[in-house]
DNA sequence: GCAATAGGGGATCAATTTATCCCTATATGA
DNA sequence: TCATATAGGGATAAATTGATCCCCTATTGC
């Protein structure tokens, strides 16, 4: 396992959910555990970006952060199922701001961030 | 300067935010200029924990994605000043949602927080 | 016996991000 | 003359994050 070689700030209030919700996927693991698809194949379904691996690496963490749980079912093949908890809940709010930021700006959006790559591909391009 | 090797993920809305808005620094940016700390040297003096080098990168980005603009006066020791273009000003209101979640729940984020922390500090005591 | 299903995780490599170090410029005040 | 303030940025190192690869469990169905 990684182990940290700095301390994280912790000063202000959005150091701390910083520290909770960075990693790449986590925003929408917890939004699509919201919407119900709480196992770990469905969630992959959804994500289909994201590897195997890395979900689970996030979802540790989430649990860590004790916003969602995690129940296995002793049976076979295994069964889990990921729920939010009350605190995890009390996110989602926040998360549908977000999101709703965002798709009222997406053509916006999308023309900023492709305006960037596009130039600095010609940047790289004029190097060589 | 860095050259990206993948293309991003631009699905769907939580991607675009995601591009704008990662980076260690950014929303607190953003942040203190809505209040008025349009100076390079004041932002560093609100975020004495990031390099000055570090600001400037990100400034730069939220520049590129048109939620800031800078004014560069003509003067010596130079002056210049950040502003939130109309678009970085809609902004605010969703990252006032994220203080004010993280403010709620200030205690019991330090709590797991370190709580994580302390516990894989204890892993890697084990092993050595 | 072999593949598929459903879940997990160590080891390691690649990509990205952040931090450090050092250099530029000009005017002011001690 | 030298430090200070103000702003900028290249080169590079370190830290962190994410992706890949490979291996494990046990049962059902072919």
């Amino acid at each position: 396992m990684y182990e940290r070689k700095t301390t994280p700030n912790l000063n202000c209030g959005l150091d701390l959910i910083g520290e909770v919700l960075y990693g790449k996927w986590k925003i929408r693991l917890l939004w699509f555990i919201n919407e119900g698809h709480q196992r770990p194949s469905e969630l992959q379904r959804k994500i289909p970006d994201a590897s195997r691996r890395v979900l689970n690496v996030q979802l540790k963490e989430l649990e860590e952060h004790e916003l969602i749980t995690k129940k296995i079912y002793p049976v076979v093949p295994p069964k889990v199922e990921y729920s939010l908890t009350e605190f995890g809940k009390t996110l989602i709010p926040v998360i549908a701001a977000l999101g709703q930021w965002s798709d009222e700006h997406e053509k916006r959006l999308r023309n900023v961030i492709l305006k960037q790559i596009v130039s600095s591909d010609l940047d790289s391009s004029l190097i060589s």
